[in-house]
DNA sequence: GTAGCTTTGTGAAAACGTGCACGAGCGACC
DNA sequence: GGTCGCTCGTGCACGTTTTCACAAAGCTAC
């Protein structure tokens, strides 16, 4: 009925899906692939070709029937829908091991978040460079924020200070967290929050391994959400 | 009826849970806590209490009513259950940036996940130390992982290199495999494969702030999954 | 042993995500 | 311009996950 003006809400498990259609689309245009059906999409992501239908039904009517999705148009629109239009600064706080590795990790600023900004409270790394950026106080991270039009925190430092961490990013402004410390932190309403745990990940491949081992005879089990099966080595 | 020989099987959305109540528990644990309520650990993970005692109950009928769960018995209990009752040795695929990040994190061998071993194809790595153990040729893995029982593989290679260190990976015998790499891999099926991939956490928080931006008016968006969902995913 | 308080464990309902199946629309070819 | 083959878009049914709500069960105090 009225109008349009409201933005169509886009499942979280579609928006999950959609960064990874995106890059086999975008791999494919390299190649020089004009157009891509639901079908071999979804053999590259490995999912059901429905469910590539229904995720990108959710853009608009991009596909043509009979042909399938022109692959340069549908990057575009993908990009658009994810805000990938302009590019994300990024600011890290914590500059150990991992902070560093992040730091240094080209597909970060490849992919559109450059690292705007590094923070720490440890003395003796405040000065040092890391890919290109100097690490500052964790003090100065407001006037980091403000400077670069920040709106993306990455939080790698230990677990005990990931709280801290996350208070310090919204406090300066920061809307959206991507937190690699290994706790929950708890945010105010209307900030963002994604995690990424490596012992979490582990400890449920761990789950799987001892459920094979102690199910001798029959060895169901299958892949952890959104990831695909199929055919031998490719 | 019957026996109840067969193992209950748990749901995905719980097994992904638990390593996050496990750390909860352990951390509340040290600090000699000795019950905790479905309502408390409901509100260190950021979930419904409800769900906490649905996820637990699928150990069994661990709880005192009226009174919690006992933390140390609890700990044990989901240790057992993921199958973390020994370590699980990890071989990392790349030793390249992130592979040097993820070998020499603590946070890997700390939690039962202790590198057994470095793999990677450029001699100009071959040789070198990290984290205490010698990078190897990607050829020598099969031997890697027979000698010292490993089952779990870690992909931290360039995306163009992740489905080969895979095809290598189920090779050895490795039947888990945590990908890092920004690519789907497809392996045969009963290789479980779980997917660590920055692009796509930092784009689905691009998406988050995008949407934030346009609807001026209202601000209802909140976090991702519990991955994680999750997160995550997450 | 009974009353009162607390918290578990779980059935049932609601919400969400997935996969099938098929009508609708497009291009190609004659 | 009609027919054929292909692929999209989507209604529907199914399975999974979340949430609610409440009886059952334990603890404390008397």
């Amino acid at each position: 009925m009225a109008g349009n003006r409201v933005r169509r809400r886009i499942p979280e498990a579609t928006v999950a899906r959609l960064p990874v259609y995106l890059r086999i689309l975008s791999d494919q245009l390299d190649n020089a692939v004009v157009t891509m059906s639901s079908e071999e999409l979804a053999e590259f992501a490995g999912v059901n070709a429905a469910k590539v239908r229904k995720d990108l039904s959710y853009l608009g009517s991009y596909g043509t029937r009979g042909v399938g999705y022109d692959t340069d148009f549908l990057v575009y629109q993908i990009r658009r829908e994810l805000g990938l239009t302009h590019d994300w600064p990024v600011v890290i706080v914590g500059a150990g091991n991992l902070g560093q590795a992040l730091a240094g990790y080209n597909g970060f600023g490849d992919r559109g978040f450059p690292v705007g900004g590094i923070v720490d409270v440890d003395a003796a790394k405040i000065g040092s460079v890391i890919g290109g950026v100097r690490v500052r106080h964790l003090d100065e991270m407001g006037q980091v924020v403000q400077q670069r039009g920040i709106s993306i925190g990455v939080i790698a430092t230990p677990g005990a200070a990931a709280q801290d961490a996350a208070d310090a990013l919204v406090l300066a402004g920061v809307t959206s967290i991507l937190n690699f410390a290994p706790s929950v932190i708890s945010v105010p309403h209307g900030i963002s929050v994604g995690k990424v745990d490596l012992a979490v990940e582990l400890q449920i491949l761990a789950y799987h391994e001892q459920r094979r081992a102690s199910a001798t005879s029959s060895a169901p089990l299958r892949a952890v959400p959104g990831d695909s099966r199929r055919g031998a080595s490719a």
